[in-house]
Formats: structure tokens, sequence, C-alpha cells
DNA sequence: TCAATAGTTCGATATTATTGAATAATGGAG
DNA sequence: CTCCATTATTCAATAATATCGAACTATTGA
């Protein structure tokens, strides 16, 4: 035998819980033939018959006692489980891992985590920081925060946040020695602190609008990071103009420590979006913060 | 969930053994499509999904790997008990219960014991001597020995004798006295030594056949015994004339210490029988047994 | 001995599982 | 970067299994 018949198993020692044949069927919900069918077919697979039977009583042969004694825990153990998966599943206790970069931890996470914290005490997150893309099923996380909805489509992309305003910066220092740039094209005569993703080989673009059509335009370039938080302390250094997003550096604009420039022509990012592989989407602890997040962003 | 999907769950674990569906579907003997049905199935029951797949790999979600732990230690004990019911049925090894009466023993068993001990060392017989009639199901009995084949018919009957020669017998010294009856009629002037099996409220009839006719006689009687033992003792001790099979007294006629009477019109008794429930006709000991006597009565 | 009950048999039907071919999607090789 | 080999999935048709209902058989207790 390749596959223990485990069904008639199932049968078999339902008859054995239940006493007699019928009663079986009638815990297993169904009729007596199907009971009686089952077991001879489990003890024609087995080349072993495993109970006398009567039209009175039933009675295990030594092969039954056999079979009873050693499949009964297992079935039990088989029983109990499928109990706990399910169980697993709907519970709002456990660890969730996430993956999302600074950006998003201040943008999305930040403003709730307090609420969700009380809200759910139960659930540990667990927090990846990183800026480049992971496989996040490889890395055993349960979902991540991007930009952008371009995420394979067996992913659950939840939008977090309205588009995102960048913004260009600077010390007032600096602008004071090299001017205040009124126009993308007078970046030309900057310097740049640029940004590249860990995961990318190029810096990131830097984006423009003007009229409705959008322009490019990569400034003279001698500091680069693959950090954003690089990029802003680089900024607050002075040491030339730096591009990340308006709440990376609030603080530093309240304070008047830096200065934002070309306002006028900053072209928006798109919003972050949680995405999760569709396969957790009956997570439970998941859920409850996707509910968190989502109700924060209305 | 009423009962555990275990047909499912197999599936999902050879997936996870093998490594992907495909091998999986291979193991198992169906193709890829059965498999991927089946999971998907197994999620839908158990209302979690298991797995992350892609077309190039798979990976188990946390209620995956939840599963995985919990059910297969499971799946694996139900494999081994199967296989133990098997190698337990056609094993050689183990306990044999028999339920046979002394004059059963005496031609039945006694002439085969030596043999097949030494053919199979590893079968003890359990053997239970008594007169009456057991119920040998209720009694965890593998088999019994009767005199006729007329056994219920969930029971398979193995004839083991010749139909069986009794004979009537009395002392030299006792028949000196009285007289030796020629004829059946002539047991009226004598005494009998009667046998009244345990399990019967009434003496076995003493029957005869004279010219193809069977007749009963019931002489007048002053001992009886619910055992053979018995009524051979009382014969030895010349009270009378008593009954019982030729095998039990051979000895002592041989001897000439008993002598038998009309056994021209002495009736036969049908043959001793072993028989044992339909179930157990799988049970590789038994087999061997009932092999080994069938041979010696041929 | 009869009535009640429990298991079985049998043919018909309902349910499940599997197949095969087409489709979609991934990751490595050139 | 594109193509290709490989893998999972979908879908409809088919095969395999399980179940049912009714008639039947056998046991036990009244």
């Amino acid at each position: 035998m390749e596959r223990p018949p485990v069904y008639g198993i199932e049968v078999f020692l339902t008859i054995v819980k239940e006493g007699s044949l019928r009663a079986a069927a009638k815990a297993l919900g169904v009729g007596a033939p199907a009971v009686s069918h089952q077991l001879k077919l489990l003890e024609e697979k087995l080349g072993v018959d495993l109970m006398y039977r009567t039209t009175r009583s039933i009675e295990l042969t030594d092969a039954g006692r056999v079979l009873l004694n050693d499949a009964a825990p297992a079935y039990r153990d088989m029983t109990y489980a499928v109990k706990k998966v399910q169980q697993a599943a709907k519970s709002t206790k456990g660890t969730l891992r996430l993956s999302l970069s600074r950006g998003a931890y201040i943008t999305a996470i930040a403003p709730i985590l307090e609420k969700f914290q009380a809200e759910n005490p139960d659930i540990t997150l667990d927090i990846s920081l990183n800026e480049g893309l992971v496989d996040i099923i490889r890395e055993g996380i349960h979902a991540g925060i991007r930009l952008g909805d371009l995420v394979a489509d067996n992913m659950v992309a939840v939008r977090l946040t309205p588009p995102l305003t960048p913004v260009f910066s600077a010390t007032p220092s600096y602008l004071d020695k090299f001017g205040r740039p009124d126009h993308p094209r007078d970046l030309l005569n900057h310097r740049s602190i640029r940004y590249k993703p860990p995961t990318a080989n190029k810096m990131t673009d830097w984006n423009f609008t003007e009229n409705g059509q959008d322009k490019t335009i990569n400034p003279p370039t001698r500091l680069v990071f693959d950090n954003i938080i690089g990029v802003v302390q680089a900024t607050r250094e002075g040491h030339g103009i730096g591009w990340c997003l308006q709440a990376t550096i609030q603080e530093y604009l309240d304070k008047g420590e830096l200065e934002t420039v070309l306002d006028s022509y900053v072209k928006e990012l798109p919003p972050f979006y949680l995405y999760y592989p569709v396969q957790n989407k009956r997570v439970e602890c998941l859920r409850l913060l996707v509910d968190c997040l989502v109700s924060h962003r209305n």
C-alpha cells in the first residue's frame, strides 16, 4: 500500500467510538450502507478483517485492535493539527513581520503605531527597515510598504496615503551663496545630492512638471547616497540641493534649518501602498493592521 | 469542520516533501492539476492559505508551517499504524487462542502438536479446554474445535478427522458378572454411565444403527458425568457400560483393562471440525495451523 | 416463536477526483 | 533583455468513489 486509506480509518475509528455501525453512520452524517461499505473497503485494502460483526454487535479482531491502538492517537493528532491551523489563522495574537523603508515608516506607520499597539496588545510588529525591494515571500515577511501600486498581480495592494509631495531643499546659507533656483534648468548651476536605491544601479531621476509636461533634469552631482537619511544629512550640512519627501524633513523646515525650492515644478510621487501576497488575505492579524491603516487614511 | 480533510493533508504533505507540485503529483501517481486542485480545496476547507506559489517555487505560509509541524508526525504515525496492522496479519509470530474439548485435543491436536510447534517456533498456542460451546468471538478466541459441521454460516469449518467411532465399553470383570450384550436392547438390563455436556440439560442419547435404521436406547442410569474423563474413570472402576470415543480409551483397550461391546451396532459420530469466524480467514498464524491439521488428516 | 433491530446487498444516483489540453507566469541562459 | 524551458493553473469532460433507498438477512429479547 502506498498511501494509508485514511477515510476508511476515519470510518473505522468512528464505528469503534460509537459502538455500532448505525451510530457511526449517524455520527458521520451518512447512511448505514455507506459505513458498511467503507469498512469492507478498508478491510480489503489492508488485507485483514478488522471486526467480527453480527447483526447485533460488533467486536474487534486482533488486527482491529492493533489498528485502533495505533491509528486512533494519530487521527486525534491530525484533527488537533487542523484545529490549530484554523485557530492560528483567526487569532489576533502573534507577530506581524513588515518590510518598509524609513520614509514609509515615518509617513505611514508612525502615525498609527500607538493606536494600533493599544488596540491590539497581542500583536507584535516585527519591522524590517530597508530601502530596497525585498522578496517578502522568501524573507518570511507578511507585508511590505512601497511607493506605487506596480506590484506583482498575485499581490494585494492597499493605498495608504494620498500622492506624496517630494521637495527639493537646501540650507538657507547655501542658497544665499549659490542663489535660489527659479526654474528647474537653474539646477544645472547647482550641486545636487542624489539618491540611488540600493537595488537600482542608477540614481533616481529628478522629475519636474511644467504646464502639464514632464521633464527630467539631472544636475551635476558629486554626492550620491543609497539612503535617504544620508541625503538629508548632507543637505543639512550645506553640500547642495537634496531631494526627499517633505515629511522626512518637516522638522528642519519648521525650524528654518532647511528651505524648499522649485515647489511649483515639483512632480507628485505615487502614494505609499501596503502590499502582501494574496495568500495572506485571511491572516487575521494582517487584516487588523490594514483596517487600522485604512481608517487612518480617511 | 467536523472531520479533518485528511486526503488534502496527504497531498499537502507530499507537496512539501517533494518540493514542488509536479513532483508531488508524480509521487502520488496523479496529474499536476489534481494536486493543484486538492491543495486549493484544502485551503478552502481550512479557511487559510497554506502556500505561496509561483510557477518556479513554493513557500509555506505561517499557517502552512503550523500544519506541517503538527500534521506531518500524525500522518507518519498513521502510515505506520497501517503497516503494522498488515504486518501483524501476515506475521507468523504471535499467539493463537483455541477452544476445544478434551476429546478434540486428544483426537485432533495432540497428534500434530509436536510437529506444529517445531515448524512454527514463534507461534504460541493458548488452548482453553472446555466441553461446552463457547462464544469464541466474545471470548477473544481465534478458533474452536467441535463435532459436526453445524456451525453458524459466518464461520468457516474445516474437517479435521474422519467420522469418529464411539465405543461402548466396560471392564471384563463387569461383563463377566452381568453378561455381554449382543443387541442394544440387552442394555436395558445393564447399568449405563452417561455423559451430559455442560451446556446441554439432558444426557446425550445412545444411538445405534441396525440394518440402516437408527434407534435410540436409554438404559437405566445411575451415574452421569458432564465430563468424558469422569465417564471413563467410572467405567474403568467397573460401575457399568460407558460411552466414549474409541481414541479416548485406546490405551486401556490395548492393555485389556476395558473391553468394547455392540461394535457392529455403533453409529458413527460426525467428524471433528475446526471452525473460526470468516474474519480470521486471513490471519496467517491460523492458516498455518489449518495447513498442519489438514495435511495430517490425509 | 415473533417482533424489533442492526448489518448487508444491490442497483441507481450523486458527489468527488482526475485527466488532458490550453493558458499563464517565472527565472535562468544566451 | 529577450527567449525558452519549466511550472502552476484553468476549464470542461470523464472516471472513479461514495452514498442512498429499498429489500433482505440474521440476531436477540420479550
